[in-house]
DNA sequence: CTTGCTACTCTTTTT
DNA sequence: GAGTAGCAAG
């Protein structure tokens, strides 16, 4: 068992410096691999064991619930410091969570609110878009669900947004028909957490005033992906002892697109001008040369403080940069470069992360090692609580918990098929606003006519029979009863194969609910609201762990692939045309490349297949940062390997088989068209195995390349 | 009301 | 290419 002690003692004079701090606003720059989290674990501990604060008396803020869990396990572990599990931890949404579970009723909803996740925020958006009489198609409800969100981390409320455009007018007036459907349904949103929680502070100076006199210290973890609603509430809950300590790099910002605003760094410095700054720059993970060639990328950020990594570890191998032909030639190079480091005893499966910038980038990797046999663990993609039976088998929970959600009632009133349609609920929430009582009230008093009548009758029947054991059972007992009861069981165990799959999810959320023991309902659905994918990765396990380059943050590996290094996939194709959006994607990538402790491999693919299409695309920018004497090229020279064009690249490929060239179609200033592009004029054309690849100015959708078989490209004469 | 078919959009990244 | 929304027939 370590001790405090002992923990004190193996950190370096500057972390020992941030974790002895004195009392008052400290903010801890630090540098990947620096040991930013046992720094934060270690002033946790500090302030336990030796500074003698009672552990209540701490909030330690986290970016995950892994992370808050981690934290607490090591605290735990550490003699005398049993009772660490005092220690409010845990992200900020489930710390607002707990808080608003106390107060609901002064910010307009009950004890038992229900918390709507991104499915049912779009599903609340259409609702307001149909009564509003808004065209979906022309205003698509996720932009507009993207446009309220972001107000709404900006602690912006629906009388104070102010539009710029017209886009933003309408979608001003769906935020607020949007919040008020959310409270007819007795539920907040993600953002809401945040919001009300810095409103019910900001207007109830009895709570603030119990919460600021009670932390007397406050620790944020990953401060850069903070956003504004976030910043105002750690700072109202610092308010009174102003004993925050945040711990950050604003070099691995990545979630600004959700509204986080690294300038909150400069923010902390203005608003508390005696802010102690403490720079760690010391790596432990990284060998040399992944440092010099990740700074090597960064650097070229404007508006950066210039930091120099540095590591005792040694320089390692060079950073492997290949070029494949397909996206399937890059998962297998992956796959076949694993099985030889495994082979050659240079890792352990569990020690290798592939990593790419967007989910759907997973499958082709995944096809590889499904062919070769090979075990892999996926985090994200598929996500567990998206499942639409998990979806159904928690609204179910929801509706007894909140019989004012009519957003999962509309979900499963008729799942199984019961003979209650569109249109009998529609007529339903009709009947319900003519008495201005809830969908609850109308279903379960009213007499119900017509065919659906019976099955209405018998559906409400139900329902209040669940409802009326809701504090009876424990969760797990009625998960069970409703699963059977409702006759969901069957409808999902239906022969087949994908059934019992399905079946098999459900049982994996009967044994979460199981697990609950006898939480309450309503606690046990916040919690399963607010995990995230990651919080479920298991370390132990020894295969490859496939993930996107976001959900690798705060997570180390001894070799890490990166795939589809591709102007367009990294960076983004719709970050090209945006200096402050490629700024995120370097850092992106600067993230990825910081998680490798030996070994990095950069790949690109020559083409690439996207939505149907196949297209070949130009090297990512990034590739070209790198410098020469940090990088293998393999066999090929530098300038060969398509970092510089397309073209040379394809000079250079040889083809496995040969065949013969088909005849070239399109020639420079050829007028063509194409079904989605439209019009446009040929740029280039080069021969490609027996394809062609033509380069294409569309008046509408710019220069694009295109392969000339897959794309149905038409001369025009 | 349900089922099954066709047509169409879509791809960032997630608490 | 895949998932879904929308429509037509039973």
């Amino acid at each position: 068992m370590a001790t405090a002690a002992s923990l004190f003692n193996s950190l370096n004079p500057a972390q020992r410096k941030a974790v002895e701090a004195k009392d008052g606003p400290t903010l801890v720059i630090a540098g990947p691999g620096s040991g930013k989290t046992r720094v934060l674990t270690s002033r946790v501990a500090y302030l336990l064991a030796v500074r003698k604060v009672a552990p209540h008396r701490v909030m330690a803020v986290t970016f995950t619930n892994k992370a808050a869990k981690e934290m607490r396990e090591r605290l735990n572990r550490m003699a005398g410091l049993a009772q660490a599990g005092e220690v409010a931890m845990g992200t900020f949404h489930s710390i607002c969570a707990r808080l608003l579970r106390r107060d609901a009723p002064l910010i307009g909803v009950d004890h038992n609110f229900a918390i709507f996740d991104a499915d049912d925020q779009i599903n609340v958006v259409k609702a307001a878009l149909t009564e509003l009489n808004i065209d979906d198609k022309k205003y698509k409800p996720a932009a507009i669900h993207g446009v309220i969100s972001r107000a709404k981390n900006e602690l912006i409320w629906p009388d104070q947004f102010r539009s710029k455009t017209y886009f933003e007018e309408v979608a001003g007036r769906v935020y607020g028909r949007y919040n008020q459907i959310l409270r007819a349904n007795n539920a907040l949103d993600f953002d809401d957490l945040l919001m009300e929680t810095v409103r019910l502070l900001q207007e109830n100076p009895a709570v603030r005033e119990r919460l600021q006199e009670r932390y007397l210290h406050t620790l944020v973890d990953e401060f850069q992906d903070t956003n504004i609603a976030q910043y105002v509430l750690v700072t109202l809950i610092a308010g009174k002892h102003r004993n925050l300590f945040c711990v950050g790099d604003p070099d691995q910002s990545i979630y600004a697109w959700r509204g986080a605003d690294y300038r909150n760094v400069m923010r902390l410095q203005e608003d508390f001008a005696d802010l102690n700054v403490i720079a760690l720059d010391q790596n432990y993970r990284s060998t040399q040369t992944i440092l010099d060639a990740a700074m090597s990328v960064i650097r070229r950020n404007p508006k950066r403080r210039h930091i120099k990594l540095f590591t005792e570890r040694g320089h390692g191998p060079k950073i492997v940069v290949r070029e494949l032909y397909t996206e399937d030639e890059e998962a297998q190079y992956v796959v076949d470069t694993i099985r030889e480091l495994v082979d050659q005893q240079a890792a352990e499966p569990g020690d290798i992360a592939v990593m790419y910038r967007t989910n759907a980038q997973s499958r082709a990797v995944e096809d590889a090692f499904v062919r070769a046999g090979m075990q892999y663990r996926l985090v994200g993609a598929t996500r567990f609580y998206a499942r639409k039976e998990i979806k159904d088998a928690l609204a179910y929970l929801r509706i007894v918990n909140n019989p004012a959600d009519s957003v999962s009632l509309r979900r499963v009133i008729n799942t199984p098929p019961r003979g209650i349609g569109d249109k009998t609920f529609a007529q339903l929430e009709e009947t319900a606003r003519a008495r201005g009582a809830s969908i609850y009230d109308a279903l379960t008093a009213g007499q119900h006519a017509g065919r659906s009548g019976k099955a209405l009758a018998d559906f409400a029947g139900l329902w209040q029979k669940w409802i009326a054991l809701r504090d009876e059972l424990s969760v797990g007992q009625l998960f069970d009863k409703i699963i059977n009861a409702s006759g969901y069981r069957d409808y999902v165990k239906d022969g087949t194969e994908e059934g019992e799959d399905r079946w098999a999810n459900v049982m994996e959320l009967r044994n979460v609910a199981i697990a609950a023991g006898d939480l309450p309902l309503g606690e046990f659905l916040n919690e399963v609201a607010l995990v995230s994918e990651t919080d479920n990765y298991d370390e132990s396990a020894s295969a490859p762990t496939l993930l996107t380059l976001h959900a690798a943050k705060g997570l180390e590996f001894r070799v890490v692939f990166i795939v589809g290094l591709e102007d367009g996939v990294l960076p983004h194709s719709r970050s090209l045309d945006n200096p402050e959006q490629m700024a995120e994607e370097r850092r992106l990538m600067y993230v990825g490349m910081t998680r490798a402790k030996d070994r990095l491999y950069l790949l690109r693919a020559f083409r690439r297949s996207s939505w149907g299409m196949s297209e070949a695309g130009a090297p990512s920018r990034f590739l070209d940062d790198l410098p020469d004497e940090l990088i293998d090229l393999g066999h090929r020279k530098r300038g060969a390997t398509g970092r510089r064009d397309a073209q040379t690249a394809q000079q250079t490929w040889t083809p496995p088989a040969p065949r013969k060239p088909a005849p070239a179609e399109f020639a420079p200033g050829q007028r063509v068209y194409h079904q989605k592009f439209g019009e446009g004029m040929v740029l280039r054309s080069t021969r490609q195995r027996d394809d062609e690849e033509v380069e294409v100015f569309f008046e509408k959708a710019g220069k694009k390349r295109l392969s000339a078989t897959v794309s149905g490209l038409k001369r025009i004469e």
